[in-house]
DNA sequence: CATCTTGGTAAGACATGGCTTACCAATGGT
DNA sequence: ACCATTGGTAAGCCATGTCTTACCAAGATG
């Protein structure tokens, strides 16, 4: 369970954005991101171990190599986060759910 | 229109989500924020500055007193960022919304 | 008009965070 | 066995951001 505190802190940093969008694409290698941005592999990897506790990312290693990809649980929390002040699209979501449900 | 970047930066602080968290009680003028937070009221006073030019925060003058309150557009533009990497509840979304008008 | 309230701004102290280079460990390949 | 690949960590530099106090402007209140 991710706090929704260190999604947002996570997400609110233009290199991590920058990632997140780098491997919105498909799973990546650590080097693999790091040709894609302007900044050095160590910063990547430091970065990384902030989207992963986050879990905005995770990974598996094979071999040498650790192949990160995004997970989903960050940015359902972040969504979470939000509608928490959005009383009235939470409403509107329930309302379509139960619309139909209804027609269903 | 806000860009994604500015929303997400202003919500990646902790003082700003608070004081986001307080505003969702209603609006409250600087003074009354700073009251319920454990910093000056000119650091909340810039905070609101950043959240205002995110568009996440709006105020009406009324005298000597600003009273601050949400806006739901800084939301939107951060709802909208986080489901660019979604596409999976983007889809079951856009179903649902069918679902919903084919019932209408 | 005098004074209190309200809040924005300025200047500066301080901490934190992001980045780099250098280094080390572990696996893969020849 | 040897070397290349891959990536995590350490140390340290530097910029930026967050906070404080002090100050100032503008409207309310008596």
């Amino acid at each position: 369970m991710v706090t929704s505190d260190a999604v947002l802190d996570a997400l609110g940093n233009a290199t991590r954005r920058s990632i997140v969008r780098v491997l919105a694409g498909g799973p990546l290698t650590v080097g693999a991101i790091a040709l894609e941005l302007p900044v050095s592999r160590p910063a990547v990897s430091q970065h990384l171990r902030v989207l992963e506790q986050a879990e905005l990312v995770r990974f598996t290693e094979s071999g040498t190599k650790n192949l990160y990809e995004l997970d989903r649980a960050g940015f359902l929390a972040a969504r979470a986060w939000l509608e928490t002040f959005w009383s009235e699209s939470l409403a509107q979501f329930a309302a379509l759910a139960e619309a139909t449900q209804e027609g269903g």
